[in-house]
DNA sequence: GCATATTGGTTCGGTTCCGTAACAGTATAA
DNA sequence: TTATACTGTTACGGAACCGAACCAATATGC
């Protein structure tokens, strides 16, 4: 059940759930960060810092960082692998998924509201 | 004629898009940057510097700033009101038409791609 | 055991962005 | 004319982020 859009629908849409986030100016996310939370949550299983970077198409030290603050913020937490400690694998929280469900909400209640 | 979309696919077209964005790391814009953009290609005009800073939440230099970067990549352009030289207003460019028109067709096709 | 490879983290200098405050130019009103 | 208000820009110190290079810990192959 694909959606269909037209150009000014898109844009639309996109500008009115990027408007809300800016404008709460809430501690907000990168680009970079949301892209990486959505990929833990989207994603199947396992995740690394490796693998991660390798899907974005960013260096290492970018996951690092973003993980850092996203675990500050209790939206992704870390651990170490037990079957080969070199590793570090990164899953989600309830809080993250809380999160993500009020973004997915606003998504959703923007494009109800589009016009014709 | 709104767009009805379930809470995964919600974040699996933000995910889709977004990820697109970070991947091909050209110089993208900031979250900022983008609404800044946006409000100007989709509200109508005359828009201002004090104009868009009230509209999104932020300070005045944050503006001045997202304009300089974006007049450097011909994304909008600036000149003076003749009626009131205090004034700037900012306009569209086909250049920022064009970004805009390949950022919205990259919306439809990820939307068209949805799962069930 | 020992050399090598792999993984995540940290350090470093540099760049960009931020908000506050001060500033220059323009309009308005007495 | 002169004082005041308004608009956009610039300075400034601080914070966040960047990629390259390096480091510590762990695994693997001989």
């Amino acid at each position: 059940m694909s959606i269909s859009l037209r150009p000014s629908q898109a844009l639309t849409l996109w500008h009115s759930v990027n408007l809300a986030e800016v404008r709460d100016s809430a501690p907000d996310l990168t680009m970079r960060q949301m892209a990486i939370l959505l990929t833990i949550y989207l994603d199947p299983p396992p995740h690394t810092v490796r693998g991660l970077a390798k899907h974005l198409n960013v260096t290492k030290p970018v996951i690092t960082r973003a993980l850092d603050t996203m675990g500050i913020m209790k939206l992704v937490s870390r651990h170490r692998d037990p079957r080969d400690r070199r590793n570090v694998i990164i899953s989600r929280t309830v809080n993250g998924a809380n999160y993500l469900e009020r973004f997915a909400d606003n998504i959703i209640a923007k494009g109800r509201e589009l016009p014709h």
